[in-house]
DNA sequence: AAGTTTACCTATTATAACAGTAGGAAATAA
DNA sequence: TTATTTCCTACTGTTATAATAGGTAAACTT
């Protein structure tokens, strides 16, 4: 199930796409926008920063901004980079340990091919798809 | 994610599918061959037997069986039984309280469209492609 | 009737993740 | 230098996960 962290973090990428005039946007516009607490939206917006989807600036006139077009993001970057993995099961997640019964098991087979689907999915939608 | 109570609950149904004989079969013997601890699997058969997917019989003999065939239980009854819900979001869970944001929410048709795929993908699998 | 096997039942626990809150330091612009 | 805004560290309550522990009840066998 997603988080918070990452369907808020997808409602942040939107705000901003949709409010974008080239200037920083204040985190406090997005929160009061978007209806959710300023304060646990840093939290939201630092990992964002970290992994490279928007960029920051201190200050007056500071907030975030896009660093790409809203159509080079795709939706499966944003809520992995949010979530940490978009694996529907622990076996098959990227810090998987390594399971001993991988060649026997009956229902791995249904999990990657699943996982598959997961990834065409949200990988094949952009940002601008949801504005 | 999909928790061990669905990923070994499927299990539990498999090997039930595998080795039915007519009679009971012991949670000792699935436990086994599964390699899962017996004792955590009694609370994942204990759901299963509330959840009418089989049934149990106490004393020497006793164990567990399969109600129906098994071409006759979906992947996706079995998963929502075991892990509550199969939502992707938590505003489209069984349980979801009434999100005030939800008609201008610009992410929840995405959430519904995603919902329906998953739906579509566990309830049209049945236990018997599994075998 | 006694003994064995098996499900069934009620706790308890350790760990981690989730969903925040709080308070301040550093940076930037007017 | 003052206002604004990000950035940083720490803390907290709640819930879910993934079990373990110990016992009771039922059913079959001898």
């Amino acid at each position: 199930m997603i988080s918070t962290k990452g369907r808020y973090g997808l409602r942040v990428m939107i705000d901003l796409a949709r409010n974008d005039n080239g200037n920083f946007i204040p985190l406090k516009d997005i929160a009061e926008r978007q209806e959710i607490s300023k304060k646990y939206l840093e939290i939201i917006v630092k990992r964002m920063v970290e992994g490279k989807l928007i960029v920051g600036s201190s200050g007056k006139g500071g907030g975030y901004k896009l660093i790409r077009k809203p159509e080079e993001y795709t939706v499966g970057e944003i809520l992995t980079l949010m979530e940490g993995t978009m694996s529907s099961v622990a076996c098959l997640a990227d810090n998987a340990y390594e399971c001993p019964r991988k060649k026997k098991c009956e229902t791995l087979p249904m999990w990657e091919e699943f996982d598959g689907i997961i990834h065409d999915y949200f990988y094949g939608r952009t940002l601008k798809s949801l504005l």
